[in-house]
DNA sequence: CAATAATGGACATTACAGGTCTATAATAGT
DNA sequence: ACTATTATAGACCTGTAATGTCCATTATTG
C-alpha cells in the first residue's frame, strides 16, 4: 500500500534550508559544500535546490564563487512552504468516486472528515517555519 | 516527487466500513454486493477486507450465505484505525539520517516539528468514528 | 454432494522516488 | 580573452509500491 510519509527530498530541502539560514547573509553556499555538510548526494541535491529555486524560496548565482542563499528571511519560510514546493499542492485525501460521479458537488462524509484532518496538519506546519527552528537551536546542543 | 495521499485502498476500506455499519447487526454482507454498491472491483475490495479481518476490525464467514460483519460497534471504530490498518504505522517523517548516524538519540528540531504535525493529525483522526459519519448522516440528504 | 463465498498466492502493469551522468550556460579571477 | 568554477536542464537507470486480475483452496450452508 502507498507509503504516507513525505519523501527524502523534503527531509533534504528542509535541512538545506537550515544551513543556508545558518550562513552569513550575501553569502553564497555552494552545492559542494551543502552537501557535504549535510551527507546528501550532490547531484540529486541540486535538482531539489533548483526546485527550490524555480519556486522562489532561495536565490542561485551560476558561476564561480556562486551558489544559493534564502530569497528571503527565515521567518517567513514555513514548513507548510517547504514541503508545499517538494511534494506538491494535492490533497491528503480524494475519494476514489470524486470527478467521475459528482463534478464539485458537496463532499461525502468521510472526506469531511480527513479534510478535517488535513487543515489540521496544514495549520500546524504553516505556524513552523525555519527562524523557529534557528531559534530552538540556541538553546540546545546544535543538533541540526 | 513521492506523493503524499492515502491511497484507495484507504477510500475502499473506510466506504466499505461504513456500509457495514449501516446494514443490521448480524447480517454478512458479501463481497459481491459490497463491491457492487460501491463500485469497486471485486477482485480488489477482497484483498483489503481481508486486511482489515487480519487486523481484527470485520469478521468473516466463509461458505455460503457468508460475508463481511463489523467486528465491534462503529464508535469504537475511529479514521485512525483504519488508515494504520491499511497504511501502516510508519511516522509521517523520517530524517534522511536516521539510524545510520543517531540509534535513538534526541531528535533534530526538523523532525521535533514534523512529530508535531504529525500528532495533530493523528489526534484528529483518533476522535472521528465511523459512528460520528452514521450521526451526520442521517441529517443530511444521504451522500455516502 | 453441490453451490456459495472468503482466502492466499502468483502475476502483470504502471508510476514514481531516488539517483547518476553529461552537456550547456553563466560568472569571477587571472 | 581564457580558464576554472558553478548552477541548470535533460536523459537515463533501478527498485519498489499501488492497483488490479486470476486461480486454486478451504470452509460453510442446504
Amino acid at each position: 500500500m502507498r507509503i504516507i510519509q513525505f519523501s527524502k527530498s523534503t527531509s533534504y530541502a528542509l535541512h538545506a534550508l537550515v544551513r543556508l539560514a545558518r550562513s552569513e547573509p550575501g553569502v553564497n553556499v555552494g552545492i559542494k559544500e551543502l552537501s557535504a555538510s549535510l551527507g546528501i548526494p550532490e547531484s540529486y541535491l541540486s535538482k531539489v535546490m533548483s526546485k527550490l529555486r524555480q519556486d522562489g524560496l532561495v536565490r542561485a548565482v551560476t558561476g564561480a564563487s556562486g551558489g544559493y542563499e534564502l530569497a528571503r528571511s527565515p521567518e517567513k519560510i514555513s514548513f507548510l512552504d517547504v514541503i508545499q514546493v517538494i511534494e506538491g499542492r494535492q490533497h491528503l485525501y480524494e475519494c476514489f468516486h470524486t470527478d467521475a460521479q459528482r463534478p464539485s458537488k458537496p463532499q461525502c462524509l468521510i472526506h469531511q472528515v480527513m479534510d478535517g484532518a488535513e487543515e489540521r496538519l496544514l495549520q500546524y506546519l504553516r505556524e513552523h517555519t525555519i527562524q523557529w527552528v534557528l531559534d530552538r537551536r540556541k538553546e540546545h546542543e546544535p543538533i541540526v
